[in-house]
DNA sequence: ATGAAAGCGCTAACAG
DNA sequence: CTGTTAGCGCTTTCAT
C-alpha cells in the first residue's frame, strides 16, 4: 500500500495562526470559549494547510470512535436474493452518516467468524453495534454481551425471552400477518394457505402466528414451511396444491416466497386472483410491482427499521424502551 | 451510548508478566526474538487479563488502519433491485477477513456526499479505497485521487483514458455480449435487438460495443436504452416490438432487463425461444434461474471480481496491473 | 479567554 | 534477547 502524504498536524495548524494547540483544538471542536478573532485565524490556517484531524489519536484520548459495527449474520441465499439488506443499509448509512459516525460491516459466513467479530467487539474499535437476522440458536449475542458494548438487534431476538437490556427494533409481523390473512377472508376466501418462512426466525414465526390468530382452526395441512426464497415459495405452492386442490388463497410469508408461488399456481394454471388469491409480506417494489400480477403485499418500511436502530444507538440506549414495533400497511394491488 | 468496562492495557500485562511493555508488544505481534519461555508467561497474562491491544494507539505509532473503505456511489434504484451490488461486498469482505482488514462502508446518496466522502478520504482513517459504480461525469474519482489514498476501482472507470496509475478490475463485458450477440446468430437469427444498460457507465457501453462488433451493420432502431432494471426492459422491450415487429431475438444488457424485456414479449404473444430469443447478461442466480422460460445469459463471477479488487489493494497498488479484465462465460438455459 | 503540560496506549529505535 | 526511552497527534485539566 502507497503511503500517504503526510498530514498537517495541530502543531502545524497552531504554528501559523501563532495561538496554540489547544486553541486550535477548541475551535476544530465547536469553538465555544474563543475570541471571534482567533477563531477565524485558525479556521483560516486549517484551511490553508487543509488540516484534519487524526481520528486515532483523538480516539485515544476521548475513548470513543465514531463508528458502529453492523453485523449481518446470514446465509448467502437470503442476503442476496432479497433487497431487503441493502435497504436497511441504506437507513442505518443515512442515520450514521448524519451523526457523522462511520458504519464498518462484518459480514460472517457461519459459525468460524463468529471469533473474529467477538474479538473486533472486545477490540474496542466501535462505540457500538447493530446485529441482524439472528437465529434461534445463534451464539452470536452471546459473544455480543461479552463484549460488553451496546447493541441494537434487528428484528426480535429469539432468545430475549427474559434477557434484560435486550433492544430491538421490529415491524409488526404478526399484526401485518393478520391483516393479510384478514383481507383474504374479506375477498369471500375460506381455505386460506399459508407459506411459512424458516420458522427459525422470529419474523417467520410470528407472521405465522398471525395467520393463525385469524384462521383459528385451519387445516393443519393448509400450512407449508418456506425459507423465503422464490425457489422454495414454488415448490411449497406445489405441495400445498397438490395437498388441498380446493385452496383459494395464499398468504406467503414474504414478497419473494409469493413470487415463486405465483409461478407454481400459473404453472396449474390457477388464475390469480380469481382462482386463487395471493397476498405476500415486506413490498419490495422491484419484486411487487413486477409480479403478474402485481403483489398485494403487507408493507414494512424498511429503511425506516435500519434508520431507527441507529438512532437509538446513537443516543445511548441507557433509556431506550426494549422493542420498538413498527406498524405495517396492507397495500392493494392485483393479487388479492 | 454507555461505556464499556476500561480494558487493561500493554502496561497491565506487562506488570503481571513481569517483564516490560516492549516484550509484551513483541510477543503480542508475532513474538519472534522472544525466548520461548517469556513468551508463554507473557500469553498467559494476555489470557489471564483478557487483553486486546487498543488499535487507535496502535494506529497513531503505525500509521496503519487495518481498514478499507467501500465507496458505493449508486443511485437507490440499481443497488437495491440488483444483488449485485451484495455479491460484490461478500466477495471484498472474505478478501479483507482473511487479512484481518475491516470493511467500512459508504454509501453516498447524491453529489451532497461527495465533500463528507472526501473528507474521510482525506482524515486517513482507511489504508485505501474501493471505489463502484463510476459514471462518467463523476466527480468522484477527482476527490479520491486528491485525498492520495490507494485506490481500486470496481468496473473500468469511463475517465480511465490516459490517467495513469488507475486500477481497476471488470468483467470482459465486450467480449461476453460479442459471444451473447453471436450465439443468437448460432441460433438462426438475424433481427437481433440490444437493449443497453445506462451508457455513462463503461460496462453498458462496452456490452454495446460487442453487440456492434458482431452486429457490424445493424438496423440502429433495433438498438434501445435501458437503465440496468426491469422496468425499463420491458418498457424498452415493447418499444422495440412496436418499431421492428420482426426482430427474432434479443440481447439484454442485464438479466433484470432480460426479465422485463421477457414480460413484455409474453404480454405481446411472442413465445421465447421459438419467435423471440433472449439472451441476457451477469447471471445472477436468484433472476436467472427464475424468469420463465430461464434465461440463458453471460456469466461474471461478481464475487471474484470483488475479491480481487481487494487482493490488489491489499497487495499494494505499487506493482499492480492497471488493468484486470476476468473472463466470462455463456450459460445455455432455455430462452435462447 | 488562552497557554502549558500531562498523558491516552502503543511501537520502534537504541542500548545493553 | 530484553529493557529504556521517545514520541505518534490529540484532548483536557490547571494555571494564568
Amino acid at each position: 500500500m502507497t503511503d500517504t502524504a503526510p498530514r498537517p498536524t495541530l502543531e502545524a495548524v497552531a504554528a501559523r495562526a501563532g495561538v496554540s494547540r489547544a486553541t486550535v483544538s477548541r475551535v476544530v471542536n465547536g469553538g465555544d470559549g474563543v475570541r471571534q478573532a482567533l477563531v477565524e485565524r485558525v479556521q483560516q490556517a486549517v484551511e490553508e494547510l487543509g488540516y484534519v484531524p487524526n481520528q486515532a489519536a483523538r480516539s485515544l484520548v476521548t475513548k470513543r470512535h465514531d463508528a458502529v459495527a453492523v453485523i449481518v449474520a446470514e446465509p448467502e441465499s437470503r442476503v442476496f436474493a432479497d433487497p431487503f439488506f441493502a435497504r436497511q443499509l441504506r437507513g442505518i448509512s443515512k442515520e450514521l452518516t448524519a451523526h457523522d459516525n462511520q458504519l464498518v460491516l462484518l459480514l460472517t459466513e457461519g459459525r468460524g467468524d463468529h471469533a473474529r467479530v467477538g474479538r473486533y467487539l472486545a477490540g474496542g474499535h466501535v462505540d457500538g453495534a447493530l446485529v441482524f437476522s439472528l437465529h434461534l440458536d445463534d451464539p452470536l449475542p452471546e459473544l455480543i454481551q461479552r463484549a460488553g458494548i451496546p447493541t441494537v438487534f434487528g428484528g426480535r431476538p429469539g432468545w430475549s425471552g427474559g434477557r434484560d437490556g435486550v433492544v430491538y427494533v421490529d415491524s409488526d409481523n404478526r399484526g401485518g400477518a393478520r391483516d393479510a390473512v384478514r383481507h383474504l377472508l374479506g375477498l369471500g376466501r375460506t381455505r386460506i394457505a399459508h407459506i411459512t418462512g424458516p420458522l427459525d426466525q422470529t419474523s417467520a414465526a410470528d407472521r405465522l402466528d398471525g395467520y393463525r390468530d385469524v384462521m383459528v382452526d385451519a387445516d393443519p395441512r393448509l400450512v407449508e414451511e418456506g425459507d423465503f426464497t422464490a425457489r422454495t415459495g414454488e415448490r411449497a405452492m406445489r405441495a400445498l396444491l397438490a395437498r388441498c386442490p380446493d385452496l383459494d388463497g395464499v398468504f406467503a410469508a414474504n414478497d419473494l416466497t409469493a413470487a415463486g408461488a405465483l409461478r407454481a399456481l400459473r404453472e396449474h394454471g390457477r388464475r390469480v386472483p380469481d382462482d386463487v388469491a395471493v397476498v405476500g409480506f415486506d413490498d419490495m417494489p422491484p419484486i411487487a410491482e413486477q409480479t403478474e400480477p402485481a403483489l398485494t403485499t403487507v408493507r414494512q418500511d424498511i429503511e425506516e427499521m435500519g434508520r431507527l436502530m441507529a438512532r437509538l444507538l446513537l443516543r445511548g440506549l441507557d433509556h431506550a424502551p426494549s422493542g420498538v414495533i413498527l406498524p405495517t400497511t396492507l397495500v392493494r394491488r392485483d393479487s388479492a
